[in-house]
DNA sequence: GTATTTGTTTTAAAATTTAAAATAAATACT
DNA sequence: AGTATTTATTTTAAATTTTAAAACAAATAC
């Protein structure tokens, strides 16, 4: 199984952590005070699809509520095959971060 | 500064753990041994420019030696731009991977 | 009806990734 | 000397991903 990119990684635990309020919205708001700036709708909503198409999440569209605006939702939620794919980066993450020498160049990960 | 790539991060990460080692194929065969699939000189030469030019990497031009197809190598070293670059990715990365939800689908992170 | 808000889709350009072929420079062999 | 082999980097072109902006859709508010 191909690596997950990064936006790819972080969508899928924004998902798991938003639980049942992940939609593209939401998503996008949540990822963005992660990053700390500003992601376009596009930025968002293009990946989520391609991780719906590749079996990484599943979705169900909400009714409408009666908010102003509050049309239906397209909720995504993580699949068993979403988290095999971080269970794997988490592993090759913690892998390339272990055993680093000491540079001398002032930080080290604790 | 823009989060890095996937694959930027494990270049970066890949020439500080290989010290004075650092050059195009060890890259490359370290890396793939990390994620278990080869990777084309493709796939290292290309990012590793990038990483340069962008100021992660500094490198240097050896000597050849007497070794059978010995020629010269660029050895890479981290800058102090790329540990920076490192150590904000990884706050990035151990803020999405915290307080994840218990989701009951069979594992979460330790 | 018209405006505003919430939400998703489309699109087109830019950038990155990938895989293959080309190039370069060294030693080995006959 | 000439040809083969090995190590190493560069180039290139296609495919894919990323990004930013605009379009579209459907709800309530005025």
């Amino acid at each position: 199984m191909e690596i997950l990119s990064r936006i790819e990684e972080l969508l899928l635990l924004t998902v798991w952590k938003l639980q049942d309020e992940a939609y593209g919205l939401t998503i996008r708001s949540h990822l963005s005070g992660l990053l700390e700036q500003d992601l376009s709708v596009g930025a968002v909503y293009v990946p989520l699809k391609r991780l719906k198409k590749r079996g990484y999440l599943s979705s169900t569209d909400s009714e409408p509520t009666d908010e102003r605006g509050g049309r239906s939702k397209r909720f995504f939620r993580l699949t068993q095959k979403g988290v095999h794919a971080l269970q794997q980066v988490r592993t090759v993450q913690e892998s390339a971060w272990s055993n680093l020498p000491d540079l001398g160049l002032g930080w080290n990960p604790s």
